[in-house]
DNA sequence: TCTGGGGTCCTAGGACCC
DNA sequence: TCTGGGGTCCTAGGACCC
């Protein structure tokens, strides 16, 4: 989610200084968040039953000696605190019985489109979120009960797909999204403006969908902890603070606002990347030379398959132990050439003070901004 | 907790121009 | 020529999310 514009709101709200309109926004009268359980996890167990019931980590390579992070754990895996983004080794040694499952990105997004045309079939707009949740914009008839409307979601989905979903009811995208996590695993949940503060006003700021770890820091130093807290800060102290877009932003998402639009637009990537751990650090120049011409190569196949030339450059390099640096080029014109991208590529890694052992190369190109869009 | 891969958006400083 | 102010682009880094 980003910072949200003033007609969102249905009242008008000024943001750095500068009211926008959006026109042609559909205003909902609910958003429904929708959620697979455990998603990766339940494909696998899916095409693999004998996994049923065990504590299943897929991630990676799917061998925790290997470098890779955990990219669902099944519920069960989960009772030893195993969770996402935890080092694989790490998950290993929580849960010793774990059965570790190579991450399958391909038949994740099968299964992800099969769920995304169940969800279609309803009447409502359904704009996709990830592999595993979508938004619903819910109006007319339907909109009267929304939580029968959920119902009806929950068993069209396990019916057609064999999944279980949880899914939240919110006012806005943010509300329901964080409704979901009330109604999981495999619930109904409704967060508006009617509970907010009974639900929320005592917990963290981090409890917030866009407030992280460090901004939850950053306002703790600034006396703030709580939602509540949040909601009754002073506006221009917090643009003061932390930014004149994202301090308003944050405090509107306190008071439990948030971006109401839901759209079916398809999604039109700004970006394309690509990045490889190593799972030794590198330090050979000719080596980090030839891992870089393979990035580039499958960033240009990306490109060309998109259709639209990329206007920039960047690439990014981990240094061990773990430190990470980006430099970029605008290119002089854009362009879909392999062989450019990779000189560009070139020219930009030779910016770089290799003085210490690699483990992460990353190429990245940025599409042409289309006119109009921000 | 020795930390993946693919994205998006915001911030801030400097260059450059009028 | 001791020196304003606004606008925009470029670049690097940070934060967050799935």
């Amino acid at each position: 989610m980003r910072p949200f514009y003033s007609s969102s709101f249905g009242t008008t709200w000024p943001i750095g200084g500068v009211e926008r309109i959006l026109l042609c926004v559909s205003t909902p009268d609910w958003v429904l968040h929708v959620d697979l359980d455990q998603f990766i996890a339940a494909v696998e167990i899916a095409r693999h039953p004998e996994l049923r019931g065990k504590p299943v980590v897929v991630g990676g390579a799917g061998d925790p000696t290997r470098r890779g992070v955990v990219a669902t754990a099944s519920y069960e895996a989960r009772e030893f605190g195993v969770h996402s983004g935890m080092p694989l080794r790490t998950a290993a040694r929580r849960c010793p019985d774990a059965v570790f499952v190579a991450s399958d990105p391909p038949a994740y997004e099968e299964v992800s489109e099969r769920v995304m045309a169940v969800l279609r079939e309803f009447p409502v707009v359904v704009e996709v979120a990830g592999w595993d949740e979508a938004f619903l914009g819910v109006s007319g008839p339907v909109a009267e009960d929304p939580e029968a409307l959920a119902g009806a979601v929950r068993r069209a989905v396990a019916d057609r797909t064999g999944l279980s979903c949880a899914v939240g009811i919110g006012d806005n995208k943010h509300t329901a999204k964080l409704a979901t996590g009330f109604a999981k695993p495999g619930g109904v949940y409704r967060l508006t403006r009617q509970n907010w503060w009974e639900v929320m006003a005592h917990r963290p700021t981090d409890a917030l969908w866009g407030v992280g770890s460090k901004t939850r820091r950053r306002l703790a130093d600034l006396g703030i902890t709580t939602v509540a807290e949040l909601a009754a800060a002073d506006p221009d102290r917090l643009a003061a603070e932390l930014g004149p877009t994202l301090g308003p932003y944050f405090r509107a998402l306190a008071h439990g606002l948030g971006d109401r639009d839901v759209t079916a637009t398809p999604y039109v990537p700004k970006s394309r990347s690509r990045e490889t751990t190593f799972q030794r650090n590198i330090d050979d120049p000719e080596e980090l030379r030839a891992q870089l011409g393979r990035l580039v190569e499958r960033v240009a196949d990306d490109v060309a398959e998109d259709g639209r030339p990329a206007a920039r450059v960047a690439v990014k390099v981990r240094f061990a132990p773990f430190i990470t640096q980006t430099r970029s080029v605008t290119l002089p014109a854009p362009t879909s050439d392999v062989t450019v991208l990779a000189r560009a590529a070139d020219d930009v890694f030779g910016r770089f003070t290799v003085d210490r052992p690699v483990r992460l190369l990353g190429v990245r190109a940025e599409f042409v901004r289309e006119s109009g869009q921000e």
